[in-house]
Formats: structure tokens, C-alpha cells, sequence
DNA sequence: AAAAACACTGTACATAGTCACAGTACCTGT
DNA sequence: ACAGGTACTGTGACTATGTACAGTGTTTTT
């Protein structure tokens, strides 16, 4: 599906709600009106083209014949959208399992969604090594949990006993795990010693 | 609300599944071809006696303006979780109020709660003018709409018809808007010249 | 038994609404 | 520099649709 421009998003928007509160799509005067063209025609000049771009469907010679195509129904208010609890992982106790209960502080539940790549469950972050990638000290961040990683993501690893957030790089086949802050020093390791326990996919911060 | 004879409940029927199908409510010449009438005036009798019961609104003179009235979108309106749709406001159109149905890009469900101050609408920042602050381009902020706002809180403001994310400072009885990158420079405005939108409450990230 | 509602047919007309054609202006990517 | 998309204004033809008026017969309610 293309792009919309804004003008063409705010057309869509109006046949939306006209849809919802009418139960009604508009006419192509109706449209001219709220949007203050003085001619239907540029009303059907952008109906034109959302058609072209696959977000709504014209019934031709037919009054009020517009179909709206993208997810969101007409008739449909509320469904009950998919929801997930995720746990909220705090201070990591040394040896024990990242997950394990413990550890866990609180519940939050976030919408199926909110991330492209689901969560798996969410990390109190701790200091401000990663300031510079805009993770700050008391940010929740969302985890994928796996052991795999990719040169330049942002990782939860553990060192020994120890959970840390960095970005990974592979140099020379070493991991080396890179802070976001100038104070702190890149870490090279061995890959032995190196556990990776998930990868960054998002990041939720309270600003109280 | 009245009975419906069998033949009132047939008609509300085709329309209720009119409506479902095509997103669009019949005319009279589509009743009654459907119903089998051999005159419009069937269906225009049988639309008056649903209205007058109560079953549907009648808009006069409007093309397929038939309104269903019956609650049969009331159903499955149970959340079990407190939850909020909010707005995305992507770019914001100048001069438009920033909440501008036109504005809105898309629909974010988030939990009440997860935030300690529930806000009123997301926005997706552009720039990385508050990059040391841990905002960076592409977040989504959440904004609490108020007009009151204190020294040292990150705000929402519109200067003229531009709408920026900074920090708010009162020096010297002047706000000054700091952004938190050096490569950009402290505004320092007059106070009529400010409009305060609404403050940072919360950040979400997408890390994709 | 009469009134009122139900369930239609049929004609006619005004207006609501779509859509084609013509034209202006700005902006963007090639 | 040019083609094509975007974003409109303005006119007018033609069609879709709503609705009034005038009937017919049946069933239900009072």
C-alpha cells in the first residue's frame, strides 16, 4: 500500500469518522465542505487517489459509495485486542536465571504490537552506560529473549554473574560489547564468557 | 422500543446485512428489488414504521442515510483491562490545533498506568534536537495536554506555527526552550510569543 | 363496525450526488 | 527542462435516490 500525503490523510480521516459517527460514508460535497475546498472536484480528486493507493474502494454512480479498505472497520468499535503481561525484571540476584521470579518487580502489560518484534519480557535499566542510544537509568526496555545476536544490535548479556545492556560488535571474531557513553570503556571478551540473554526491541521510560 | 411484525424484522435485517457486507446502507429501489416489491413505496412504508419504532433514523433527503439505532454495536464492549487508545500525531499541519482529527496517523492502545501521568496523546518526535535527554528521532513521546508547565520539564511547545519538543527553563521571568544537543542553540523567547502544548510524560520506543 | 396499522402497486418530480472536461499552480524526481 | 503527481477551482451533464400523492386489499385493535 502507498504512501499517503498529509492531505490525502486528512481526507481519509474524515470518511473514517464521518463513517463512525454517521454510520454514513460522505458525499464528495460533504468532503469539499469539511475540508473547505469550494469543488467537489477536489474532493474527487483525492478520492481518486486514495483509490489508487488501495485504502478506500469507489462504487461508481453509486451515492455515498465509498468502501473503506485498510484494517480498520467501520462498523467494528472495539474489539478486544491482544494484550500481553510481561514481566518486569529488576536487579538481577548473581547466578540466578535472568527470569527467574525473584527478580521479577512488577507486572506491566503492553498491546500485542506496540513493538514490531514482540517482547519477551521487560528490564529495569541500571546506570547510564547507554545514555548515548538514548537508554537512561530507570528506562524499562523491552527484551526478546534468545541467545543469538547480530553484530551491531543492542544486547542483554551476562559477564559471569553479571547483566549488562551493550551494543555487540564481532571484531576479529570477539565479541566486544560497546557502551553508549564516552565514561566507559568497550568490553572484549572471550566468547565463552559471553551469554547473550536478548536482544533490544524497544524501550518504555516513565517521566513521573 | 415497539414490536416488529415479521415482515418489518425482514427488512431491518437486509439493511443490517447491507450494511455489514458493503459498508453501506440499501436504497429504496435496492429494498425492495431484494424484498421482492414491485414499488419503491413498499420499502419507503416499511423504512417509516422502523422508524417510528425506534429501530433505525431516517435522514431526509440523503442519499442511503439510514442509520441503525439498535444496540447491536453495544455488544462486546468489555474490556477487562483499563486500557487507552490515544492518538499518534505525526507531523502536525501549521496553524492547526495539534489534536486535529486530521493529524492523527495512527491509534496506539497503552495500559492505564504505565505511565504515573496518563496522557493525552502520542507524538512522533522528529530530530534528534533532545538526543542527550534520551529522545531521539522516531520516538514516540507521550504528551499530557496541559498550558501550565514548570521550569526544568521537557514540554511541548509551539512557537508560531511550529510545534518542538525542549526543555523548559524560566530565567529572569523569560522561558528559554533548551534543546539537549549541542549542536543546537537555547531559544529564548517572549512569553506571549509561547504556547505550551503539553508536557512529556513518557517515551516509547521501537527498536524494530 | 370502524379505525388504525399492515403490506403493498404505480406515477411523478425535485434534489442529491457522481463524474467528465477544462484549467491553474506548485512541487519533486529524472 | 520536463513529466508526473499533488492540490485545487469551476461548469455542467446525467443518474441515483428520496419522497409526495393516489390507490387497493388485508389484518389487527378498539
Amino acid at each position: 500500500m502507498d504512501k499517503l500525503t498529509t492531505r490525502q490523510r486528512q481526507v481519509l480521516n474524515f470518511i473514517r469518522r464521518s463513517l463512525q459517527k454517521n454510520g454514513i460514508a460522505p458525499t464528495r460535497a460533504e468532503i469539499a465542505e469539511a475540508m473547505g475546498f469550494h469543488s467537489k472536484n477536489a474532493a474527487v480528486d483525492h478520492l481518486k487517489a486514495l483509490e489508487r493507493k488501495g485504502f478506500i474502494r469507489l462504487h461508481s454512480d453509486l451515492s455515498r459509495g465509498i468502501q473503506l479498505l485498510d484494517g480498520s472497520e467501520a462498523a467494528g468499535d472495539e474489539v478486544d485486542l491482544p494484550v500481553t503481561t510481561l514481566p518486569v525484571i529488576g536487579s538481577v540476584a548473581a547466578g540466578s536465571p535472568i527470569e527467574a521470579i525473584e527478580n521479577v518487580e512488577q507486572q506491566v502489560t503492553v498491546p500485542d504490537g506496540l513493538f514490531r518484534q514482540q517482547p519477551t519480557y521487560l528490564l529495569r535499566v541500571r546506570g547510564d552506560s547507554m545514555k548515548d542510544a538514548g537508554i537512561l537509568d530507570g528506562d524499562l526496555i523491552a527484551v526478546r529473549k534468545t541467545s543469538q545476536a547480530q553484530s551491531g544490535q543492542i544486547v542483554v548479556a551476562r559477564i559471569q554473574d553479571e547483566v549488562t545492556v551493550k551494543t555487540l560488535l564481532i571484531k576479529r571474531n570477539r565479541p566486544v560489547l560497546m557502551p553508549a557513553n564516552d565514561a566507559y570503556r568497550p568490553i572484549i571478551m572471550a566468547p565463552e564468557d559471553l551469554t547473550i540473554e536478548g536482544v533490544f526491541v524497544g524501550l518504555i521510560r516513565d517521566a513521573g
